[in-house]
DNA sequence: ATATTTTGGTTTATTTTATAAACTACTTTA
DNA sequence: TAAAGTAGTTTATAAAATAAACCAAAATAT
């Protein structure tokens, strides 16, 4: 009846996160840092755990001078949103 | 956009035990405790921190000699319960 | 009769998680 | 050239979840 929500998932900010680059191809750092509202700090780590994952990837590089961090959700994280909403729906229909 | 989860409510446990106390009129602990599948200890813990929240009630008496602890959702724990499942959905839609 | 286990919990301690603060490195602007 | 801004990371702290230990009484087995 009422399964297990993937812990990593079942966060505000990761959920946050996953979230939006389900809507989106991919999104930069300060971009997701603006949407969810989240530290930059409290951003970085919890990117970090999405990534070890392997519900996103992220790829470091520059723009012009700066550093730019781009995310993108993979087929696993992908699967595991999924997953996750549909557990949750047990949780919240009537 | 992307609300603000009602933290009280945003933990497996917790909702669990208001999704049960949603469709039924009381539950009584050990009832919790299966459908939950949580421990003794952390059920008690996570029932006194929605109590305090007033989003439910708690009545402690005795069925014949052993203690028995009946639990029901208060009306400010219905509404807390709605918004969450409504600021859930700006997260989980397509 | 009296140990032993079970029931129905609570309290306390530990682990995990989330968050904030501090820091790095480089860039832009005054 | 000093100050402030950008784009983050690392580390420390606070909060939360969970597990372990405990309690009191009752039921069961020896």
């Amino acid at each position: 009846m009422l399964k297990d929500l993937d812990p990593l998932l079942h966060s505000q900010l990761r959920l946050g996160i996953m979230s939006i680059l389900m809507s989106v191809e991919s999104a930069e750092f300060t971009y997701l840092k603006e949407k969810t509202n989240a530290t930059a700090g409290n951003l970085s780590v919890q990117l970090d755990k999405l990534s070890e994952a392997g519900y996103i990837s992220i790829e470091k590089s520059f723009r012009g001078k700066k550093p730019l961090t781009t995310c993108k959700i993979t087929r696993t994280g992908l699967k595991a949103f999924e997953d996750y909403v549909n557990a949750l729906k047990f949780y919240i229909n009537p």
